[in-house]
DNA sequence: CAGCATCCACTTTGATACTG
DNA sequence: CAGTATCAAAGTGGATGCTG
């Protein structure tokens, strides 16, 4: 995902560059679960650096709350926003798009959730 | 965008990755009024190498078709399949999201649209 | 007209290590 | 725990020029 997200203009352009990027439909598809933290994305498999940029990103689209608890160990929570939940017909459509016109065998399937620990199915 | 796409294994992934980016927008916009051909996309200000990478990308993942006439100069047509017509509430779902959620003044609105020669809604 | 080859520079990423 | 710093490696994109 670029850096200059911000600089792109064009609404479905920019939608579509914040949504097409590995890194952030894992952490959308994980947070459709609720608040997950920093190290859930991590044990995820996300690469501490990428997913520290992307966080920042999202939060500062406003698709992502971010809320830090005092207290030691640091705890810091990252939820779903209403913006972020209006992701969520975009992701569908890409998702009805994809299976049905995206050939992938189930053992394909099977190594995408085995890579992301998770299904591949976005909850309502 | 990435040039193994066809690697790609997630439904979602994928679906979004060939749909984020901006000359592959470009294309399908332009498609959507009616086959285009080769040149018109470079009227349009895409890139002659770019442009020729997704028109193949996109013709491989079957939601373009191109159609040669035996003719001198030669001619190329491009159209949407089945498939690329499916992408439709993609595109939607993103420009929907993008205009209620994605600020955009009315004067980036227009330098997108003077970028690209073209007006930045996609007709039904 | 349609489109490939080349050059080149910039952007982005994974791995690894370190800190409040 | 929640990040950030550093570094080398690789992928991409634009400009240009050429050809069937």
């Amino acid at each position: 995902m670029p850096e200059e997200l911000s600089q792109i203009v064009c609404p479905i352009q920019r939608a579509a560059t914040l949504v097409a990027d590995v890194t952030v439909i894992v952490i959308l598809r994980e947070l459709q679960h609720g608040p997950r933290r920093f190290s859930h994305f991590v044990d995820v498999g996300l690469n501490p650096r990428t997913l520290s940029k992307r966080l920042q990103c999202l939060v500062s689209e406003g698709v992502l709350s971010r809320t830090a608890y005092a207290e030691s160990p640091p705890r810091v929570d990252y939820a779903l926003t209403d913006k972020g939940r209006a992701l969520t017909p975009v992701l569908r459509a890409l998702q009805e798009f994809g299976e049905e016109w995206m050939p992938a065998g189930p053992e394909d399937l099977a190594a995408f959730q085995a890579q992301t620990q998770k299904a591949s199915t976005i909850p309502t």
